[in-house]
RNA sequence: GGAGAGGUGCCAGAGUGGUCGAAUGGGUCUCACUGCUAAUGAGUUGACCUGGGAAACCGGGUCCGAGGGUUCAAAUCCCUCCCUCUCCGCCA
């Protein structure tokens, strides 16, 4: 074998190792090992714990989102899957503008810490290798073979690598950026299971929010992106959980991440809906992002973190459930109708043809 | 990605080579009956293309997920693809 090989082999090795967990993070073996750490409902508002007392919800609200959508015209599977495929969505009339206005409202919502960025869609192998989606994932990204580039899985990946092979003063950090971008997932390999409705997608939008910082800013940051998420599904009225993953479901290049996840009444499932991930200097070294300390001079690589604020297709599935109503109509939630012309509700197909 | 089950009219659901554009039930519409509603009874009811007709209507063709094939003959058999459902695995 030529040295040139064994050296690429090498290399892609050292790629494919993960980074190691927070001492904080809960040891586990399987998913089953994640710890709820609190849990949110507009009933009771903020509770510690993981012993969840679910509210009450009505036979009204436990009709599958896929249901709802196509009773009301405002969510079109079967045609979507003629045009693309199985697990890709469309949205129609109210129903595409309550997904475009969750975008703008949460856009909205960090505009006042957060520089707002629209990324490329497609971008370069190295940039994926940055955040640590390749070499490890690659049967799970989409790829344009022809030029070389991969459809992004989440606005991480360019966010991440806007800094690479720069040198940051310490006075700038932390950074904070948001993004509104489509992301495009293969989801290889999931065909059959939970995959109804708007559960798992090959592609859904979602608003981005990730930061980076020196390593000591690094823990108030994660806490700072976690409560930004939480907000927005409080401003929502939406039934949630946090859970702190274990080592064992952690993702490759976190740290520590903590998931955020929706009850959804019309299914009976938690769907997460946010992942705030901490991943230390893992994909700073990738993508070579340092700064240089104002005190010593000395050049450091800095922290990325980063959280879903949030991801569409499942808070679009949980909205219209949670607020659906005994005649069939979907309210909209008082944080949304500035952005949705001031409508207050998508009226049921018998009132709005009566 | 693996294994299995399916895709038939507005809906549900039979049909596994000719008698099937297609049983049956529901719904629809019409009529009858009935203070109203409901219930009941009788009847009615697929889509698209096309010829004739002012129209009511009368005729021809195509369509049982899509596309090919076998056959004198296909909803029924074979092949490819798509979609749906269940279970397992996967889920950065």
């Amino acid at each position: 074998m030529k040295a040139g090989n064994l050296e690429a082999e090498r290399r892609d090795s050292l790629l494919k190792i993960p980074n190691m967990p927070s001492e904080d993070a809960p040891v586990g073996v399987s998913e089953a090992d994640n710890v709820v750490i609190r849990w949110w409902s507009p009933q009771v508002g903020p509770q510690n714990g993981s012993e969840i007392k679910l509210p009450e919800f009505a036979d009204h609200q436990k009709r599958p989102h896929w249901e709802i959508g196509s009773e009301l015209g405002i969510l079109d599977l079967e045609r979507a899957a003629k045009i693309s495929g199985s697990m890709f969505p469309m949205f129609r009339g109210l129903g595409a503008t309550l997904e475009r206005a969750l975008s703008y409202f949460a856009l909205d919502a960090h505009s006042d810490a957060f520089e707002e960025i629209k990324p490329p869609t497609f971008v370069r192998t190295a940039t994926m290798i940055s955040t640590g989606h390749l070499p490890k994932f690659e049967e799970d990204a989409y790829r344009l073979e022809r030029d070389d580039l991969y459809a992004i899985p989440t606005a991480e990946v360019p966010l991440t690598s806007l800094a690479k092979d720069e040198i940051l003063r310490e006075e700038d950090l932390p950074v904070r950026l948001t993004a509104y971008t489509s992301c495009f997932r293969r989801e290889a390999g999931s065909a059959g299971r939970d995959t109804r409705g708007l559960l798992r997608l090959h592609e859904f939008d979602k608003v981005e929010i990730l930061a980076y910082t020196t390593p000591s800013q690094a823990a108030a940051m994660h806490s700072e992106l976690l409560s930004r998420a939480e907000n927005l599904l409080q401003g929502l009225g939406l039934t949630y959980r946090v859970l702190d993953l274990c080592t064992a479901d952690l993702g490759n290049s976190s740290k520590r991440t903590f998931d955020l996840e929706c009850y959804s009444p019309g299914t009976g499932l938690w769907l997460e809906v946010s992942s705030v991930s901490w991943f230390g200097d893992y994909q700073a070294r990738r993508a070579n992002i340092r700064f240089r300390s104002a005190e010593t001079g000395q050049i450091e690589f800095i922290h990325t973190l980063n959280g879903s604020a949030l991801a569409w297709a499942r808070i679009w599935a949980v909205l219209v459930e949670t607020y659906r109503q005994s005649d069939g109509s979907v309210i909209i939630p008082e944080v949304l109708r500035r952005y949705m012309r001031d409508i207050d509700r998508i009226p049921s197909k018998q009132a709005s043809s009566a």
